[in-house]
DNA sequence: CTCCAGTGGTCAAGTTGGTTGACCATATGG
DNA sequence: CCATATGGTCAACCAACTTGACCACTGGAG
């Protein structure tokens, strides 16, 4: 039982690292080959809107000053803009540029085709309750990367 | 349809956080608050047998250099002891120590630990899918830790 | 209005986990 | 016996993140 359990925990963890190698390889593919994974998450909060550096380190759950230099990373490479918050003149707000949103997009059929990936290897039925159970068990809390 | 493969997606990478920071906790509960993920990947690599470095290296991915550092940790803090291989004269075997057994049955049992509560919040038949595709999917390639 | 605790951001330095490259010792097949 | 391959180490470097100090602005209490 335990010993289940453990092989299930896993599965898992090897499942998440083949995703993320695939869409790696797939944002390689499309000629993003300039962002990492933390990038990704970061995009996905700056696309939902209103967007300030600590926004991004809580929803990465990193430091400010982490933040502030992976921001910088990606304003330096022209996915991102920092424009100043009419509403606080101490925050800038953070923006994607058409390069950022073309990136976001490509990140998100890489993933896609990794999950089609996934769907043909399973009968239809256990793909729909695989993703059924990964919904059901997904209450998102912040999206932690970089476990050392 | 991409947008949910992205989402699956996402909740693969939500998952496999939660069960990472859940195992760690489970760990520290236990009193091995001094260990890392890739260090329960060397135990899993080095408990299967008549381990190397350089078999380290090659199951978690990374360079031997930094098999080895994780080794010397690994050494340094009692998990683990190391002794000449009588087949090769360059080689070392690693074996665990009585401390490093321990530690590994507690990482399991954290793990299974979590896996339960993925159990107990799912209906019976969604868990057994979940862990049937889990199975199906997971045709164990090496252990990738560390995307940066 | 003034003060002040709280928050957004930056600068600087240090830690850590990994890399690359050079090297030695032993192994192994012609 | 030699050539090439392999296990391991040492040393230098790098990238991502941390901690700590600090400044500028905010917003409420007096």
């Amino acid at each position: 039982m335990d010993e289940e359990n453990w092989t299930t925990a896993a599965a898992v963890l090897g499942l998440a690292g083949r995703l993320i190698d695939g869409v790696q390889a797939g944002m390689s593919a499309r000629g993003f080959s300039d962002v990492r994974p933390a990038h990704g998450f970061a995009f996905a909060r700056i696309s939902a809107g209103a967007a300030t550096n600590a926004d991004i380190a809580e929803h990465l759950g990193i430091t400010k000053q982490a933040a502030s230099q992976l921001v910088e990373q990606l304003v330096g490479r022209g996915y991102v803009v920092r424009h100043p918050d009419p509403r606080d003149a101490r925050a800038r707000l953070l923006e994607l540029t058409d390069r950022g949103r073309a990136c976001t997009a490509a990140a998100e059929e890489a993933a896609a085709e990794v999950v089609e990936g996934w769907r043909a290897r399973l009968p239809a039925e256990g793909f729909r309750a695989l993703r059924a159970a990964l919904v059901a068990l997904g209450p998102p809390g912040p999206l932690r990367i970089s476990w050392r």
